[in-house]
DNA sequence: ACATTGACCTGAGAGC
DNA sequence: TGCTCTCAGGTCAATG
């Protein structure tokens, strides 16, 4: 689930259902994920305040609190938010559970413990610490910026695009329907691209994202044209008909259609 | 500076 | 049905 679409969801969820009710605990807090903070801690300073605003950086979350700065989610590869209006009827996989005044509460759940939340006083602080590159979906991100970005590395465009250093927000699925709707194979590397495919991947890169956040990034609401249903290998490649090839690139599993991408 | 590998976790699905 | 193996939308550290 979470790359930048999937979280750009949650943010709009959260948005929509957790703001503005004051928080009375916070329950079944799992160590395990809590990253600077011990469950006492983020009790302490949760309890009483409420959420006010949030914001999206790649694929992290953010939450101002009234009170004491942000709470920072990041969901891993399994995690999402779920905001419940019956008491008691929560996820086995909750790792933090946020209960408001009026009964209600917000899950963070994982799967597997590979996300993790954070408290910070700085979302700046918190980027900068966390060496996270300008948002894939950033305004000021054209083909120059791109292009810059990618300045002074090798290596395959797939681990460039990847690189939350570099551009926060893409992961394995989304860097993979970027190369397709682009036109590249994932191996390219950076420094064998010029000005026209960077102009085509800062368009490319801002359309899939966009229409996925569109379609509630739901791979099943994706247009016909694009590789996410199909991204198994195998699989019909929607454009040409083809077989989808897959191969492993810095260590992920990536899907490609060779008749469409060179 | 890059790719690769393994570690961190847990569960689903495949193959036997 | 049950076991084992592999793999999964992420990141981090160690190694080559």
């Amino acid at each position: 689930m979470p790359e930048l679409p999937d979280v750009e969801i949650m943010r709009r969820y959260m948005e929509r259902t957790s703001l503005y009710q004051p928080i009375s605990d916070v329950v079944r807090l799992n160590e395990d994920v809590l990253r600077n903070l011990s469950a006492d801690r983020l009790k302490g300073t949760l309890a009483g305040s409420q959420f006010e605003q949030t914001l999206r950086h790649g694929k992290y979350l953010f939450a101002r609190t009234n009170t004491k700065g942000w709470v920072v989610f990041h969901f891993g590869m399994t995690g999402y938010l779920e905001y419940h209006e019956e008491k008691g009827k929560t996820h086995r996989h909750t790792r933090v559970e946020f209960i408001f005044q009026n009964g209600r509460g917000l899950s963070f759940i994982l799967q597997r413990k590979l996300g993790g939340l954070w408290l910070t006083e700085s979302v700046a602080g918190f980027m900068e610490k966390q060496g996270l590159g300008p948002d894939a979906l950033d305004g000021k991100l054209g083909s120059d910026e791109l292009k810059g970005v990618a300045q002074n590395t090798g290596g395959s465009v797939k681990s460039f695009l990847m690189n939350q250093k570099r551009i926060a927000g893409i992961g394995n699925v989304y860097s993979d329907e970027i190369l397709f709707q682009t036109g590249i194979l994932p191996w390219t590397l950076t420094e064998n691209i010029y000005s026209e495919g960077w102009q085509k991947l800062a368009t490319k890169t801002r359309e899939v994202l966009e229409t996925a956040i569109e379609r509630g990034a739901d791979p099943g609401e994706m247009p016909g044209s694009y590789l996410l249903p199909h991204r198994r290998e195998g699989d019909i490649c929607p454009r040409c008909k083809g077989e989808i090839s897959a191969a492993k690139i810095s260590g992920r599993t990536a899907y490609f259609c060779t008749g469409c991408q060179s």
